[in-house]
Parts: C-alpha cells; sequence; structure tokens
DNA sequence: TAGTGGTCTAGACCACAAA
DNA sequence: TTGTGGTCTAGACCACTAA
C-alpha cells in the first residue's frame, strides 16, 4: 500500500449513494485540484457545462460550489471569459490560516526554522481553558524561532493536545510545517481558527531572541484552531517583530 | 419633501423593469431591515416562503439573498427554525467597517471624542499616492483622540479629498461620527476598505495625547476606503493602545 | 403534524469576451 | 458566432424543530 497513491485526501469521484451532499463532495474535489496545485494560479478551471457533464450536476450545484471556492478567494469568475485559480492573496494571515512557509512564500521571504523547545507538559491552567482540557493534561509544547532570509522574524510558542497526536514531537520541525505533520500522520486537520491581535512590549527573553532591543514593539497573535468538528486542538502564540512584519486585510463596509 | 419620509436609502420595494438584478434590489432591501435596526438581532428573519410570495421573488433567488446576509455575518439560518438577525459579532475591525462608536458600543465601552485638529491642506506625497490624487490636491485633514470610558485609547488621522465632500469639516465631528455625515450629507457610501495592520512604538506625542510612555507599543491601524466605484475617498491612520485594545476574528483553514 | 431551511433538478434567457 | 458566466424560474423531496 503506498500512500502516495492512495492519499487520505479528498476522493476524485462522486459517491450518489454517500450521504454527503453532492455540492460538498464536489467542493473538495475541486478544492484538492488546487490546493494540491493540480490547478495552477492562473489556470482556468473548466467551464460550468463541463463540469455538469463531468460529473453528472445540474448547473445550479456546480454554481453552488464555484461561489464557495470565490468565497474561500481560491477562485474567480469573468463573465464571458471563464473561472480561474486566484494569484495568492495577500490577505496576510487574516483570513485563512497559513503556515509561516506559506507566509513567508507569499511575501518572497526566505523561510527558516530552528526548534528552541520541544517537550511534553502538563497543561497550565490559562492554556487549560482555550484547549478545552483539564489543567495537567498532557500537551505536546513546541517553541520555534522563525528566519526571514536568514534574519530573526518571529518566535511561535505551540501547544497541542498530545492524545490527538502521540509522538507528534519526535518528527522534524526545523524543516516541515507543522499542519501538515498533522494532517498527513494523525488526520487532523485544522479548519477553523480564533485569533486575537495585539500591540505589545517585547520582554527580556523576546528582545534577546528577536534580536530587538527591550521593550520593542511586537505583534502578538493568540490562535486556537479546530477541527471541522470544532475540537480545539492547538493554542498557538505568536510574536513577531513590529518593525519587520505587517498584517493585511480588506473590509466591507 | 421631508428626508425622514423618503430617506435617500434603500427602496422598499422590487422594481422588475430596473436593470438592477432583482437579487440585489431584495439583498439592499432586507439589509437596509437589519441596518436600521427595524428587524434586531436575535429577531427571526420572514420565512423564506413569505418573502417568495411577498416580492414575488423564486425561492432560489430568495435564498441566493439569504445566503450574501449570512456571508455579511448579518444574519444566520437554523434548520427547522428560520433565519434570524445575528447578534453584533466579536469579529471587531477585521471584517467590517466600524466606526469608533460602534466598535465601543460592541466592546460595552462608553465612546468618547476630541478634535485635536480639523484643517484643509495639500495632500502629501505618501498621502496623495494612497488617494490616488496629485499631490497638492485639496484634503480634509481631521485628527480626533478617542476615549474609552474617559480613559484616552486611540489618536485617529484621517484625510478625505475634499472634492468629493466640500465643507465636510464644518459639521461636529466630537458627538456624530465621520462616516454618517458622508453617507447622509454627501452620499458617499464606502463599501471596501483595504488595511495593514503593525506594532510600532509611541513617539513623543503620541504618547502624550495617550498618556503611555514614550515608545510603549502601539496598534497602528492603516486603511483606505472606497465607494462602490472604486474610488478612494479615505486615508486613515489609528494608533490604538497596546494595553487596552485588541483585535478579534476568525481564520478558516 | 405543520412549518422551517437544506439539497437538487432541468430548464430558460441574458450579457459579455474573444475569435 | 460561439462559449462563457449571470440571472431567474417552478418545481421536487428531504431533514430538522416545535407544538
Amino acid at each position: 500500500m503506498n500512500l502516495a497513491q492512495l492519499p487520505a485526501g479528498p476522493a476524485n469521484s462522486i459517491d450518489r449513494g454517500s450521504k454527503v451532499p453532492l455540492y460538498h463532495q464536489l467542493y473538495e474535489i475541486l478544492r484538492g485540484q488546487i490546493v494540491t496545485c493540480q490547478w495552477k494560479p492562473g489556470d482556468m478551471v473548466p467551464p460550468e457545462s463541463q463540469l455538469v457533464d463531468q460529473y453528472d450536476i445540474s448547473r445550479t450545484t456546480v454554481r453552488q460550489v464555484l461561489d464557495m471556492l470565490v468565497n474561500d478567494g481560491l477562485v474567480f469568475r469573468q463573465r464571458g471569459r471563464g473561472t480561474f485559480v486566484t494569484q495568492p492573496t495577500l490577505n496576510h494571515g487574516l483570513s485563512r490560516i497559513l503556515s509561516f512557509t506559506e507566509d513567508m512564500r507569499q511575501r518572497g521571504l526566505t523561510p527558516g526554522t530552528r526548534v528552541l523547545l520541544s517537550e511534553v507538559v502538563g497543561a497550565p491552567l490559562e492554556v487549560a481553558d482555550h484547549l478545552n482540557v483539564l489543567p495537567g493534561v498532557e500537551l505536546a509544547h513546541l517553541k520555534r524561532l522563525r528566519l526571514a532570509n536568514g534574519e530573526p522574524l518571529s518566535v511561535e510558542d505551540s501547544y497541542l493536545v498530545h492524545r490527538y497526536c502521540p509522538g507528534v514531537l519526535e518528527h522534524d520541525y526545523a524543516s516541515s510545517p507543522l499542519r501538515e505533520t498533522l494532517e498527513r500522520r494523525y488526520s487532523l486537520r485544522l479548519s477553523r481558527a480564533q485569533q486575537t491581535i495585539q500591540a505589545v512590549a517585547a520582554p527580556k527573553e523576546l528582545a534577546r531572541l528577536l534580536d530587538v532591543r527591550l521593550n520593542a514593539p511586537m505583534l502578538h497573535i493568540e490562535r486556537v484552531s479546530y477541527t471541522p468538528q470544532d475540537v480545539p486542538v492547538e493554542l498557538l502564540h505568536v510574536f513577531h517583530r513590529g518593525d519587520r512584519y505587517a498584517l493585511y486585510n480588506e473590509l466591507l463596509g
């Protein structure tokens, strides 16, 4: 059995007997084409008429799926021309959960990582609260220094509920994204997250790690990520150097 | 002619002869009911079947409109129960353009304002660039100190293209929101905005105004707002005290 | 059981872009 | 002219909620 031939990921055909709605199945299929880069930015998505024929689904349902992808920012439509895969957006970190690697690539920077700490700990009270577990429950704690073009940019402090991903710390997170391991090895997909963003002053340890003066301004993000079943899995604290990192997003009136 | 009887805002009936799509007309009508608080948070929106009858529009189209309102975060649906107006969300400042007043109300704080500066100036180079006008073009410049429960919280620096709203500075912005004046007096609706968010150190003047020490961490937001025709109207710089203000939002995987 | 939203179909006609 | 997406209709059957 070869994992590459049978990815745990999305199927590529519709199962009419399944209880999963057709539009949801088709959504997973098309989304899979895009996130795996089988359809690349700028590529035209098959026209609605072709999707209707190919999957034997009504145009209304096909359009519902495309609407979802448009909402996700994965594709855009042009009347008379077609539907196209979006160029990676500039909505840095404020609409989709990005790994540090993805974020840096989008900014045209080369990512680097140094693992500072990797240990299993009992959940501190405040962390337990965010992850909806009892204090003392085993958590995987991973602390990493992030570099952009070799320069220190951020410090990430990650707490994972260990029973959902036992042995998670045995992998190497200097080179491969944590989210990738969670998805591949533990089938843990983080589909949703809540975060707060604040400006804070760098304490001594952070200042030293990031090579800034004491009390330098930092962008602090606290994020809790959830599975599709709304189970909280990860509490993440990120501290970005204020002089080197900005968030960008778009608002509606 | 009484403005209260004939608001410039949305009509409340469908015009089948109009070139504006039905779904868009219905969207404006329903959205109007909500933003004017004729339908209040928690209220049930008329069931789809009733909207179908009332406006003589097919259910598919009615559902398309409700989908848009759901996407806007204005309503949510519950199968078997109905569709309801949302409680004002906690997505503070990261998905909809909020006035300071709205923002404070959502946080349960009492807003206050002191106008620091109000003048017409020639556009500086950097500002002109953001607003897509030539350097030197007349801009209305408004600088305000914002208070929460009487304590200094933020400083807002606003630049408006003066020819779109001549005389805008003659109104009183200590008590009424700028956006409200723009919409009522000048029919300028800000429907979209782009912003960047950064942590910065408080310079001397800001530190004095906000009663923090020099170089204290501040959350800096730079925002350009656009009309529905994509004309940039306002460049806004906001500086929030880092210890008293946080942003919150939700992400998708 | 009655009323709600959730899913899905098979059409129709239109506006726009490109050849 | 052809092919694309944009708008709209009139149904159908289902799943869930509440009385």
